[in-house]
DNA sequence: TTCTTTATACTCAAATTGAGCATAACTGGT
DNA sequence: ACCAGTTATGCTCAATTTGAGTATAAAGAA
């Protein structure tokens, strides 16, 4: 059996998020130069220097990035061709990560300016407006996606079910976890700037971008990443790995709510998590505006393996915030 | 920045499952010969000759193995170093997949003696012994697996919450979902075969090994596949990828119940998958022992992509089948 | 006919979920 | 000190879902 002709280099990306500043952030690396934007965190897979890719991936983290990643998991391999600049003597296949990191400590609301040495994370929100129902369904939807899809859709009538399915149309429910369904869409019906690169098409907005755009495939894996935390949220403990040790039930709401792109209530919120169990109650108390929050940390924390069971929390019908 | 090393060769590795014989399935390849045992459906991924790496595992599996794959899952990636045979020029990196491929047609009770052209498809169970839980907690567990990993404990005793929350013990709940976490497990306290294979330590048989062993890292792969779909079927409707296009509720109990590893109440499951609007009935009857059972087939069957929402089978506390 | 077997139909209580209302404990302004 | 605004926490209640039975229907076999 012979043996590839085009050499293979693997690539290890990496989606780091983190709750910050109030927001669900993602780490970048890259001048935001010439060509294209900024791209994820990457380096080589390189056998000979890291025994697993997961090794190399913290290598490659630790050398660009200086943070502790809480949670790490292998999301998914790409290798499509023509998703990387052709031409190259080695065919690159991509390996997305997604890791997690804790904030650093109780951000108080005072001192809410970034730091300096924050480097470059960007809100998650930004790359996936669409993907953001805080505040009620997001205008974006209606106003550009479903009528540029509708229009792509007068060529491409096969993927009627799915855009269906994945827009929660006609009765469809919109599902927060096909983040990368819908991403993918956007890309083949060519509304985001990626694909109009890939098909080397120039760049003549005729409208504004659908989201910020990554290099190459990076923002397919954000994309990725997304929709699995979004899903391993409902039965796996993730959640803590963004949480600093010590946090109210209202920070881990909040978080919660980033994460999902929706509003939970409040106290069924509250039964939930004081019913699974997994937190207890330092004796302290954090204290804001209203009336003060008690300070809970997790039970378990000496172990870093918890394979318990999340936390299933649904979107209901929580009203958005705001009108 | 520069470039690897060693040459890097990807291969691709398909866990292909079926219910046949009533039986869960997989497909394996290669003469039970010389040093070990059977392997998956493989081949090296060739990116000059496929576009996708999908489109690589199509071509080797049916090169291979002659059946049409329902459904096509990538798993993950493996670059372990030590997993492979060391002292090769490549080194390689395993992509494994998962595959359902549905059951022919009506298997008719009169005709279950396996057709000739059926070649080497192992009992799914035969590997992994330990997660069939259908006639009741496995005796293996008890007689021969708890001890010997006390055993290691002794000398790992670190791991002790680990193997605790995977096999669930001291209070602890069975999840049947954390297949790879146990396969693991056994892996590192040298409890299975490929374990000794890859410590170079010689096959001095002390006590019979625990369940099947299969090349590599396959049976790392099938570990992988089954506890991932078991988890799938809880919240996407993959089950239906492993039936015949027409089929009796019990016939797809019977499936789910073979997938998961557990009995499951048959009217509670009838309740579930009537409310779930999945199936429709054919105006068809099949009959066996007792009543005749209605034949049901998948509503949107036209369609590939089926994004909805699985169907929560619970393990409950259904009593097993027999003593 | 009378068993035996399997399918299907209902019932019922316990648990969970979705939504509110009510109260407590603060801050800030007057 | 008092009041308005804000956030946390406690509790209730009805609708749904779940777990587990009991009852009945429709075959084949004895």
């Amino acid at each position: 059996m012979s043996v590839t002709q085009t050499e293979i280099l693997i690539e290890l990306s990496t989606a780091i998020l983190r709750h910050h500043n109030d927001r669900l952030e993602c780490r970048l690396v890259g001048e935001a130069e010439a060509s294209l934007s900024k791209r994820l965190p990457f380096g080589p897979f390189m056998p000979d220097q890291h025994r697993t890719m997961e090794i190399g991936l913290r290598h490659w983290v630790r050398e660009q990035v200086g943070v502790d990643l809480a949670h790490v998991e292998q999301l998914y391999t790409f290798a499509d061709q023509g998703r990387h600049a052709s031409g190259e003597a080695a065919h690159i296949v991509s390996v997305g990560y997604l890791a997690l990191t804790r904030t650093p400590e109780q951000t108080l609301e005072s001192e809410k300016q970034t730091p300096a040495e924050d480097g470059d994370w960007e809100d998650l929100y930004a790359f996936f407006p669409w993907e953001d129902w805080r505040q009620g369904r997001p205008e974006i939807l209606d106003a550009r996606i479903l009528p540029a899809l509708d229009k792509w859709l007068e060529k491409e009538p096969h993927a009627g079910d799915r855009v269906r399915l994945a827009f929660g149309r006609d009765g469809a429910q919109w599902d927060e976890e096909f983040v990368l369904e819908r991403y993918e869409l956007l890309y083949e019906a060519a509304l985001v700037e990626e694909a109009l690169i890939d098909q080397g098409k120039q760049r003549k907005h005729p409208k504004p971008a659908l989201g910020l755009a990554l290099h190459l495939d990076h923002r397919r894996i954000l994309a990725t990443a997304l929709g699995r935390l979004r899903s391993k949220l409902k039965y796996r403990p993730v959640i803590f790995d963004l949480m600093p040790s010590g946090f109210t039930l209202r920070a881990l709401q909040s978080t919660t709510e980033m994460v999902m792109g929706v509003n939970l209530h409040q106290q069924n919120f509250r039964r939930l998590v004081e019913k699974s169990g997994f937190l207890i109650s330092t004796g302290r108390t954090q204290r804001a505006r209203g009336r003060p929050a008690e300070v809970f940390r997790l039970r378990h924390n000496e172990r870093t393996e918890r394979p318990l069971s999340g936390l299933r929390v649904t979107a209901g019908r929580a009203k958005p915030n705001s009108p």
